[in-house]
DNA sequence: TTGAAAGCGTTACCAG
DNA sequence: CTGGTAACGCTTTCAA
């Protein structure tokens, strides 16, 4: 295990000063062009690495942000984290990531970490309700920015990027209703998700503007955990009962493809007998048979946004920067009633 | 903009010596319960912070692994991140992550710049084989411990993890083979792609065995950009030609879902005229109509596999440390051209 | 049980 | 153009 190599190692082999090295090596212009090769090239031969601890130390400059997010392998979180890398990148930013696979007390822990490993922000998407008042505490008190993603907190000074999921409730809902569906059930996340509810909030609202009624019994509630399993029994539930839907929106992807396990089951045609729409648009969407009607969420420009906040609270210390997407409803064939079938995908170049 | 709080700080306005404060706050034992007590006491009250920039170098210890991947949205790449991650944080590492979108310029970057950052080691999927020879020589010779993930180098010291490609070509094609396809088409991936590379290898391998003959005109190469429409376009092709493939098998479940498209326009029923398998096992596969035939690639397992072997190579200088996943296929609708459902995991020998 | 001082690898400042 | 010195925030060693 040879010992790391220093400038001093680098200066005392060429019998020069520390300082000189450090200028040769930092492209400083008061240094003879000479002397400078000289030392570029001792450092090539003898592997000399940058020691960017000690550069930020002395300099008081960190360049690394922490990104915590609830799951990376879950398709929407990491295209926010493609996203933010990209803008990361090109600022010459470290990325540290962390998953807390839904665990606040993980949450706790990798914020800790990163507070101690001096990030200059974070960028979270708290893992639940409950997170919101503790972890993001703890930032707020160790003074580290961060900017909240699809789930804002409650405090109105945070800074946040998220989507209009009421909006999107709403425009899922109207848009089943005008296929000419009547019961609509709703398959929603647990009660303390944020997101969940605005979604619902959002279903309410569509209902109530049309002048259906909210019919408790078909809205269901589904934990996060195997979205499809929960899917798949809930929409058998409903099918089975005698206050059977002939429609169902669901607050994920994940869950509608659950939907469709148990209508293709029960033999029941999706959408003639039975509209579905979705959430996220994710990967599956356009795969399933047929294509499903879903609300748009492009996680990589969330997280574009995300950085770009962040970076304006680091750097002039911005606050309440806010962006809500909008949201928009991708119409596929799963919920068109009077649907002939179509085939529009898309295969240009 | 308040200054960090330093241990100085907690010194000075306690009176005590900042060797005091570091004791207190290292939870040793040589100090006074009473001014353990008061110091902690003050470090909450003022925010401190713990630098791990400072504690780093004092130490000359570093903590953190860099994770170099082509890109972190592929479903597989981000369960082997999540797999990476989550024996990383028991461990007590940070993790940073470089995503290249395949290009090696950026990956050259991204690993200069996780050099500087002191990492302790780096995990990679290089993003193709010219960065294999040139990218790798930088960690080489920067004496950077590294494991390959995915995509092995052609150097016998190297440590890699990876999947048995050849057999799972293998495995897929004799699949088709014994279910009596007769004509079996491939879409691979880019010539230099050492995986695709095996996968072709295998599905000649079974064709030889089965006295199949090799046509050249029933190999087709998806550049890896978008494999849905490539395997849409290809598919087209092939089966309006007059060398018409009855089976499909390609290199990716994402080249799969193109085939599933074409095979719809065209009104061919899969399986039974046309057999499909795919490769990876990702979320798409089961929600396809009919559920998709495909290789396993528990990415995830993968990760920690990585991890634990970086962890020995880190500490105990080990090298040459290999594995190579078992190539698993797992079969569904898509290739059983008397299909009655039946699914069931075979294993190779 | 406590403190003073050295030093990790680097850069900034000032003098020459 | 070059070099000496101090300092970044911390831990370690040695001495009190």
């Amino acid at each position: 295990m040879s010992k790391r190599i220093g400038l001093k190692d680098i200066a005392k082999s060429l019998n020069v000063s520390v300082t000189t090295v450090s200028r040769a090596l930092n492209d400083k212009f008061d240094i003879n062009p000479e002397t400078r090769k000289r030392i570029l090239a001792k450092a090539e031969e003898l592997n000399y690495r940058r020691n960017a601890y000690a550069v930020s130390l002395r300099k008081n400059e960190y360049f690394s942000i922490g990104v915590i997010l609830p799951s990376i392998d879950h398709y929407f979180f990491s295209t926010v984290l493609k996203g933010i890398m990209n803008k990361a990148h090109m600022a010459n930013y470290l990325v540290i990531v962390g998953e807390t696979t839904h665990y606040i007390q993980k949450e706790q822990e990798i914020i800790e970490q990163f507070i101690s490993h001096c990030v200059s922000g974070v960028i979270i998407s708290p893992s639940n309700q409950n997170s919101l008042t503790n972890n993001l505490e703890l930032l707020r008190r160790k003074r580290i920015p961060y900017i909240l993603v699809d789930r804002p907190s409650l405090d109105v000074n945070d800074s946040f990027v998220k989507y209009d999921d009421i909006n999107g409730g709403f425009l899922a809902t109207q848009h089943l209703i005008e296929q000419g569906f009547k019961k609509i059930a709703f398959i929603k996340g647990l009660d303390y998700c944020v997101i969940s509810n605005a979604r619902l909030e959002g279903y309410k609202k569509a209902l109530k503007k049309y002048n259906l009624p909210i019919d408790e019994d078909l809205i269901k509630t589904s934990n996060h955990m195997d979205g499809n399993a929960d899917g798949y029994l809930y929409t058998r539930q409903l099918l089975l009962s005698a206050n059977k839907p002939d429609a169902i929106f669901t607050v994920t992807d994940d869950i509608a493809t659950g939907v469709y396990s148990a209508a293709k089951e029960l033999k029941i045609n999706i959408p003639k007998d039975l509209g579905v729409v979705g959430y996220s648009d994710s990967k599956i969407a356009t795969h399933l048979d047929p294509p499903l009607t879903t609300v748009e969420q492009p996680g990589s420009e969330m997280g574009e946004q995300a950085f770009d906040f962040l970076q304006q609270t680091i750097i002039k210390n911005n606050s309440q920067l806010k962006r809500i997407f909008e949201a928009r409803l991708i119409i596929r064939e799963s919920s068109l009633k009077s649907a002939k079938l179509k085939v529009h995908k898309q295969h240009s170049n």
